[in-house]
DNA sequence: TTGTGGAGACCGTCCGGACGGTATAGCTGA
DNA sequence: TCAGCTATACCGTCCGGACGGTCTCCACAA
């Protein structure tokens, strides 16, 4: 079974913020901690410290509640993508880079715990109804087609961008670790698709 | 809420096969049709044209009939991936190539079908309890050092598997499709990671 | 050959519990 | 006083699992 609960601690940070935040960051650390079966309804209102029927106040169904976590899951992770792209230098490969630089940069800090929780709201939502994520597959899609323009030659990009989406999907599922040398290897690697518009073969 | 299940037409084959055979099957077909919450005992065994009863005198809990699933699975995934490589010629990056063949390859045909159902049985396992996943995680393990002793340089071998198994994980969510076209330009990029031992760069 | 016993395969029903959602009564600050 | 919000009790549903019964087939003795 699921690993069975240590309290949360105090996943929530400070009990400041309206109730809508507390509700929806409490079911984020409860997908994540616990599980995605371990959302309920009841749950995620205890741990926000509200009662059921307060919850469902703020929130009218459980997909009502899933539907706002994917919202804010989309909004957080479109400015994060931007910021990302624009610390990049300009010129070909710049997305790619910003990809890399997520995906496998050298400062794991706090932003490892965020991309847990969009893990998890990831995960939730698509357990609740794969169509949910429709959303999640047009930002993709743009993606996609941006890496398509990123200068590089023909499929580096792509390249790269599943890449990085796998290692995510690695975390995700805790499949696998790569330590920090192992990370700068394949950062090496995948580097110089991302900076070889000739080409590169021996 | 999840798609509501057309009748499965015949998504076991004909019904042959023992029970216990016929009720692995029908559960990968549910999870693969309808999701994971879709996967209950009673559906399976009416799915697999049995009585609840009979299959739990087969599996004696859901959690015995997932790991029966997964067992399965783990056979299967061996197998295709030792022939996968098996089928490559020998030498530095062998098995990065059978991997690109494995995710890359032009044979779309039957294959899909049977990622698919592996992808199913993945997420019903990982949903009901991540820690059941343990033996995939050593099988992860295991390819990920028979990949760095591949004779590739460092990482190269490494950004290939993200990148394949980034694929794989494309197709589970059905989060982005791509074409023929830039598959071959994947396969490309990355087949140059997987023989260049002496480095690509302009 | 027949009959008898027993074991394995399978069936159908029932139960306890949990979850999503509703209804309603109560509190509280403006 | 009254709207906005909370707390609690409750309902219908469904799932996992337990249980007792039934059918079929085979071994083997008379």
């Amino acid at each position: 079974m699921h690993p069975s609960a240590p309290p949360l601690a105090a996943a929530v940070p400070p009990p400041a913020a309206d109730a809508r935040t507390r509700i929806l960051d409490a079911a984020e650390a409860i997908v994540q901690a616990r599980g995605v079966p371990a959302l309920t309804l009841e749950a995620a209102a205890r741990e926000a410290g509200v009662s059921k029927g307060g919850l469902l106040y703020h929130f009218a169904s459980k997909e009502a509640l899933l539907a706002a976590m994917l919202a804010r899951l989309s909004d957080w992770f479109r400015a994060e993508f931007e910021t990302c792209v624009a610390a990049q230098a300009p010129g070909p490969g710049r997305i790619a880079r910003a990809m890399l630089a997520w995906s496998l940069g050298e400062d794991e800090h706090a932003c490892n715990e965020r991309h847990e929780r969009a893990a998890a709201v990831f995960l939730a939502v698509f357990h609740h109804d794969p169509g949910m994520l429709d959303p999640v597959r047009a930002v993709v899609a743009e993606i996609k087609r941006a890496v398509a323009a990123d200068g590089l030659p023909e499929g580096h990009g792509h390249a790269i961008m599943a890449a990085c989406d796998g290692l995510f999907f690695y975390r995700i599922f805790g499949l696998v670790r790569f330590d920090e040398a192992e990370r700068a290897a394949m950062r090496a690697a995948l580097g110089r698709l991302a900076a070889a518009p000739g080409g590169a073969a021996p």
